[in-house]
RNA sequence: GGGCCGCUAGCUCAGUUGGAAGAGCAGCUGACUCUUAAUCAGCGGGCCGUAGGUUCGAUCCCUACGCGGCCCA
């Protein structure tokens, strides 16, 4: 009890009365029958007369938001999981149980059975027949009218923040809502959900550094998945042609407004369909989903209209970079002039720069300048081949491949690309990845030779596509940073409190083993 | 990794050339059976992020550290 707040305390204190009194504090038989929007559905629309002419009986149970007491009656607001109501608790109608429910706090759990009135202010009310104690709540809830702001409590306590901020619940429901439609536009059109390892052998199908963890009885290090693609084209060979995976990738590194560690990553595969078929897709499936959650295709993000009707824009990466700086086709097309770009509009570049390839190159200028500057939703084709050792070769440039990455408010949200399907080019391009590993690149691919042995058997022509779908919420949610769509964000532990006990524990561990 | 900003009561926030730490809400006591951020009267509640330093004296100034936010890489 020590280092507890005061109101904790007398908290305490108060349910040690209620046990007292012989009422259990935390019951479990208690059954609502009615939600609380419905109750609104059903009945906001029925004046005090057709209330009073109404004999039903509603039970109803929820968290207690506010108390406005009276010395023999009191209104309560109650929040369900679809809505609040208030409730009109009186001495005279509750005779044995008033003592305790006239010292209910905000935070409580109760539970009304009674019948439904308007009140003199015409706000619809449920007059209390019965009232019963659910759980008590011994910590206090934040403010009523300002609510939980603190960022970092928010994201700790994401509880609190769903209690009493409603706008926050909005942004999550919209989020599961983004994903049953995705997966319904999927399924509709034949494709087979799967789930596929996230504990990998070899961390492929992606540019990114690895979280590593180890498997005691097989004694081996297993690395956390960051992308599932070498996996879903196992099964496209297998003969799924069409498949997708809804789930978590892991990437080693830093924390942003658009990074969080572990995301969540839709990818697709579609067997005899090229890249240009999932920009068609893409449109249809993103604009449907804005029409769905918003009635239009027109999304306010932060300020600015983003307009998601199809067709989206095209550009090639060459032109991004010409319509949004003064780098010229010259420059573009010479891999020193690039350079000599690039190092003006990046010139803190990382190490072993001056020995990008040119592809690389037009990449980072991209990166530099390009990304930022395409707000409305783009797509971005004409990768060089070096970025992206998994896709096909373009059939008249084979310094280019059949990719393309989705941009909108200046960020990627989408990577797809016509896959490569020859097993002999795959292996070539493997052993360069490896190549450059060597020289110090850790986000290069490291072979697969599984992946390999899979491919040659054969894979059909397939286009596959990878969609951030926490980038994708932030738009459809106007969310200015990933941790406002993901309910637990990662962050680093709280400063430790430890309790004497603990501290013994620990120490005796510690003597234990020394 | 670098820069800037923040950390004060359960919550939202004030505050002090460096001189006994404040408000509102929440809480407690009392009044009140139709309130809407209910009202009225009274009361309690603080390691001012942590640790050093400067000082007669530090929540305030300095240093380091921790956590968070934003920006940059």
């Amino acid at each position: 009890m020590e280092g507890r707040s005061q109101e904790f305390k007398q908290r305490v204190e108060k349910l040690g009365r209620i046990r007292e009194s012989g009422v259990n504090p935390y019951p479990n038989d208690f059954k609502p029958d009615s939600c609380l929007k419905d109750i609104f559905k059903d009945h906001n629309g029925k004046t005090k007369e057709d209330l009073e002419g109404m004999d039903s009986c509603f039970t109803v149970a929820g968290r207690v938001l506010a108390v406005r007491s009276f010395g023999k009656a009191a209104f309560v607001k109650i929040q369900d999981r679809t809505a609040s109501l208030q409730v009109y608790l009186q001495r005279d109608n509750l005779t044995d149980i008033w003592p305790i429910a006239k010292k209910i706090d905000a935070g409580d759990f109760i539970g009304i059975k009674g019948k439904l009135f308007r009140t003199k202010t015409d706000e619809l009310t449920l007059d209390a027949e019965s009232f019963t104690l659910l759980t008590k709540g011994l910590s206090p809830l934040p403010e009523k009218w300002h609510g939980l702001k603190d960022v970092e409590a928010r994201y700790r306590q994401r509880y609190v923040d769903l209690m009493v901020n409603p706008d926050v619940r909005e942004v999550f429901r919209k989020r599961t809502e983004i994903i049953r439609l995705i997966r319904k536009y999927l399924n509709d059109r034949d494709y087979l959900e799967v789930e596929t390892p996230m504990m990998q052998h070899i961390a492929g199908g992606a540019a990114a550094r690895p979280f590593v963890t180890h498997h005691n009885a097989l004694d081996t290090d297993l690395y956390l998945r960051i992308a599932p693609e070498l996996y879903l084209k196992r099964l496209v060979i297998g003969g799924f042609e069409r498949v997708f995976e809804i789930n978590r990738n892991f990437r080693n590194e830093g924390t942003s407004t658009q990074h969080n560690p572990e995301f969540t990553m839709l990818e697709f595969y579609e067997a005899y369909a090229d890249f240009e078929d999932l920009m068609k897709l893409t449109e249809d499936m993103v604009s449907g989903i804005a029409q769905e959650l918003h009635g239009s295709t027109k999304v306010m993000y932060q300020g600015t209209e983003l307009d998601f009707t199809a067709p989206w824009k095209r550009l090639t990466i060459k032109e991004a970079v010409l319509e949004h700086s003064d780098a010229t086709e010259e420059i573009l097309n010479d891999r020193d002039k690039s350079l000599e770009f690039l190092r003006e509009v990046n010139p803190r570049l990382p190490e072993g720069w001056d020995k990008l390839s040119h592809g690389k190159i037009i990449v980072e200028i991209f990166e530099a300048i390009g990304e930022e500057n395409l707000i409305q939703p783009t797509f971005v084709t004409h990768f060089p081949i070096e970025v992206s050792p998994l896709s096909r070769k373009n059939d008249k440039d084979e310094t280019l491949v059949d990719r393309f990455e989705l941009i909108c408010a200046g960020r990627e949200i989408a990577n797809a690309f016509s896959e490569l399907n020859d097993p002999i080019d795959q292996r070539e391009r493997f052993v360069s990845q490896v190549k450059e590993r060597e020289a110090g690149d850790d986000e290069a691919q490291p072979m697969d030779e599984d992946f390999l042995r899979a491919m040659e058997y054969g894979m059909p022509p397939t286009a596959g596509e990878g969609i951030g779908i926490d980038r994708l919420v932030m738009l459809l949610t106007d969310s200015p940073s990933i941790r406002d769509v993901i309910l637990f964000p990662l962050l680093k532990p709280e400063a430790k409190q430890e309790s004497k006990e603990q501290e013994e524990t620990q120490n005796n561990k510690k003597g234990k083993k020394a």
